[in-house]
DNA sequence: CGGTATTTTGAGTATCGTCAAGGCCAGTGG
DNA sequence: CCACTGGCCTTGACGATACTCAAAATACCG
């Protein structure tokens, strides 16, 4: 495996900060503080970027790519807690270590920060902390999703529930979610195993539950990891989702976001 | 059903704040800058305290019972997304609604702080900011534990999480955790149909669980809600927890309290 | 003591986990 | 160019588990 590359920020990756929305807000000497800071570093896929009960070493936000946050059981099962995506910032912990493990999903690129330095940067810009606070809550929704998608006691629920926390959380993210001649296409950024660990089931329910959703007309399979979404409703149906109307925004901003793109 | 009772903090209230371990650090000036805009607020279970899609209408901190925060679907199925304990606080959002209800569980009381106060009071004390952003890291940190419990393919498993998470994180609270003469004992804050919808299963299910942990040894039901933990580590086991070392640490606690308590 | 809510039990069916085998695809090396 | 290989996804069969519906037992409260 090769090593992981490491490199100051350059000129060329000046703009990545300030697309990550979270930082585009700040003043621009907070942000300049904070490219002084940070460090880029590339992971590809597979490759542990945090252990579980150690000290995170830096505080993270994803440039680009897909992370896994993960604990494993004595019994070598392992439970996905979470998805990190382009945005999102991790490592930072109450007291102790964290109890998660972060991999590398896909091929990733991340920016990080020193944390010492990240924390005196923290104390001096109220900014710069309101900004992780809506970080964190934000992660905190999100985290409350997936409970409500395991919740579902069908694993086609809960695969159709992953398909629509795609449509909406992650809609904005590269190019996973995309509409075409009014077709809604997702691309799956993990694979089926990893999908597994995160629903709660096995590898074989969860495809098992991909054709069956296709069976009833909901999506198509294009390919393992590119659904077309036939009949949101039924999809929203199926996980039991209280109503299909906010996904009707989703549609428009893809839509407004595919007008925009060309 | 009554109107809920609301009173102005007085002097018998005074410990309540200092007594929650989240203020009992604050500088004495923040704290009187708190107990000034609190009001104590008490509900009986079943209760609302706080509407889905609703503007909360303030932050509120558990003093005493327990809340239920929960999503309701379309189908009016519930899905419980957590339990608030005496020392939670909640109503922090990020921009718009939240899209949690909040529910008395039992009969609670709470301290609820107006809003822009509250905010206002943010701005000012740094202390403050960060015992926030330590409870809501926290409260994080116990979603990934729900995620873990719910991510359990047999329903035995997430009950046993359950009664492991009843034992360490609520150990602390009131007298739900009780060692006496070696038997660890367990006072269950809700009733089956809350657990089922907190564990992502039937009622039906969750007693059938209770029993075969009984069964095997494991626990003993001395009441539907009150359990005596026979096995530990048999139940850490089926749990899948990955380690039972961590729990003597909390038996030590419990036999501590124990200990200071007469 | 009665009345209600909660918990438990039972029987039948649907779903899922398990084990095993086969298929698809990309990359490798002849 | 093709066969081979390894990883991932899919399919099938069978046993285990959970959901559904219904009814009984228990606990709770006045």
């Amino acid at each position: 495996m090769p090593d992981q590359v490491v490199r100051p920020i350059s000129r060329g990756d000046q703009c990545a900060l300030q697309r990550l929305s979270h930082f585009s807000s700040l003043p621009n000497e907070t942000r300049d503080a904070l490219e002084d800071i940070c460090r880029v570093r590339s992971y590809s896929a597979g490759q542990t970027l945090i252990d579980a009960d150690e000290d995170a070493p830096y505080i993270g936000c994803v440039v680009q790519g897909f992370l896994r946050m993960q604990k494993t059981l004595h019994d070598g099962r392992q439970q996905i807690v979470g998805l990190l995506v382009e945005g999102d910032i991790f490592g930072l912990m109450l007291n102790g270590p964290m109890s998660v493990a972060i991999e590398a999903a896909t091929d990733a690129e991340i920016c990080t920060f020193h944390r010492p330095a990240f924390e005196a940067l923290l104390q001096r810009s109220t900014h710069l902390e309101q900004t992780i606070m809506l970080s964190v809550l934000n992660e905190l929704d999100r985290a409350r999703d997936w409970m409500m998608i395991l919740g579902s006691t069908r694993v086609r629920g809960r695969v159709a529930g992953f398909l629509l926390v795609l449509c909406t959380r992650f809609a904005k993210v590269d190019h996973l979610v995309t509409l075409r001649d009014d077709t809604l296409s997702l691309k799956i950024p993990i694979g089926r195993t990893d999908l597994a660990h995160l629903l709660g089931a096995r590898v074989e329910s969860i495809s098992r539950a991909f054709h069956a959703l296709a069976d009833k007309g909901c999506i198509a399979i294009k390919k393992p990891d590119l659904i077309e979404v036939i009949d949101l409703n039924a999809l929203a149906m199926e996980a039991g989702e209280e109503d299909a109307a906010k996904f009707a925004s989703v549609i428009e901003l893809i839509g407004s976001v595919r007008r925009r793109g060309r």
